[in-house]
DNA sequence: CAAGGTAGGTGTACGGCGTACACCTGTCAA
DNA sequence: TTGACAGGTGTACGCCGTACACCTACCTTG
């Protein structure tokens, strides 16, 4: 029994099965506690054993986000443009909110991995091909849609964002507002307890960050969209028309 | 004159010339390479010197945000509600490009610091104030807005990134994309070479973040102005109207 | 089947990090 | 004069990433 625990522990190691063990630890540990020797750990075996499978610890984040991007659904291929983005967007969300870490680990990256540059490559794609942008309309509109195209806008400072970094889902409510600082900053106290009732006195069950996602993505298209209809170029302005 | 050296050495410590140390060491070797003891010898004083100023590291990178926070200018005072929160988002945008380093360490904090949280209030005041937002929309708004608030969009794996990682300006150039990548990447190739040419077979000079953090910018900003007009309010759908 | 190259796990060690804790020292109030 | 206290010091601990030498089990080739 022992040499049976010791063959299974002995499973060779693989870049796979490494990197799928840091995913693994990240979703649960959080980033920050993600570290060579406590990874090795949990793989039952001594830290230097990982560095035969990654050249070293930046190289396995890459790897960590890559297994993420690979998690995205391929594009749709009945619908416009629009729709097809949309939809390929919002299941980049999904992957994810299944990942917190991993919009922290992607921002930190210093170089884009080859796996998010073919998502963003087949999003350009599908702007050329299915909505007929010119390059330069389509240059424009990955940068206005920034992070947006990888499932995750700057949602500073909530709870996704807090549980990359600290470990899975936090027990305490959310909470509205402290009444502190609702006193000191009176117009994001308003807002906190607004979420989607327009009377400030209720105070709401937070925000519905899905929704949120969603509303700037479609005024997002919808905006796009409109400069799309109107042949709109870069040369004859400055300035999006309104 | 070794005396005066010591003299001046022995300055005092104080929490702000800590913090101003600590900003000047991080704009000029990378936030990355910013720890408690290569601040304290540029100090002068031995590493433990700093805790009587602040907490931990973490507090100090909190002060190192408010020294940034209190760059933005203040919201000018006569103009309509657009005009006054473009220009108070392209002044936080100057701060920041001052300070590469910021916005990773904004985005790597758990917690909005009161400066932050100070700024972000002005903003929806602006938008209650002037502009006659409801809550509701305002904070749809303050979401949609997003990062953009704070003067930097999400500029995936930019030299301003980089830089504000590993330190001042690359002496590297920016060269376009590379050839192998391009083979790889056909459309993100297109859209490098195409700045503000239409004509994809010039290959541009890389492209200008400052016209593409005003187009996404003033797209969404005449896209809010659209539905305030309108008088939209999140009751009557789920999404912004086309 | 023997020889030896090679892939992959091991052990040790180094330098750097944040920071707890005990200590010292100069200043100022009582 | 005393003694509290603010603030700089020194030592030490446990963590980190990873360089480097090693060992061992297997596979190839003669």
């Amino acid at each position: 029994m022992a040499e049976q625990v010791e063959t299974l522990r002995r499973t060779p190691l693989s870049r796979d099965r490494v990197l799928r063990a840091a995913v693994a630890l990240a979703d649960e540990a959080g980033i920050e506690s993600l570290s060579m020797r406590k990874l090795a750990q949990d793989l039952g075996v001594v830290p230097m054993a990982l560095y035969k499978h990654v050249a070293n610890k930046d190289e396995l984040l890459d790897g960590m986000i890559d297994v993420v991007v690979g998690e995205i659904d391929p594009p749709v291929s009945d619908a416009d443009w629009k729709r097809v983005v949309r939809r390929r967007i919002l299941s980049a969300r999904e992957a994810l909110l299944r990942h917190p870490w991993a919009p922290i680990a992607i921002e930190t990256r210093n170089q884009a991995t080859p796996a998010i540059l073919g998502y963003l490559n087949s999003m350009v794609g599908i702007l050329r091909d299915r909505g007929g942008f010119s390059t330069d309309l389509a240059h424009h509109v990955m940068h206005a849609m920034g992070s947006r195209m990888l499932g995750f806008s700057q949602e500073l400072f909530d709870d996704a964002r807090r549980a990359g970094r600290s470990g899975p889902a936090d027990p305490e409510p959310p909470a509205g507002f402290p009444a502190e600082a609702a006193a000191a900053f009176p117009h994001l106290a308003a807002i906190a307890g607004a979420a989607s009732h327009d009377d400030a006195s209720v105070v709401g069950p937070g925000c519905d960050d899905q929704f949120e996602f969603e509303f700037a993505l479609d005024l997002l298209l919808d905006g796009i969209e409109r400069l799309r209809q109107q042949g709109w170029t870069s040369h004859v302005g400055t300035q999006p028309p309104a």
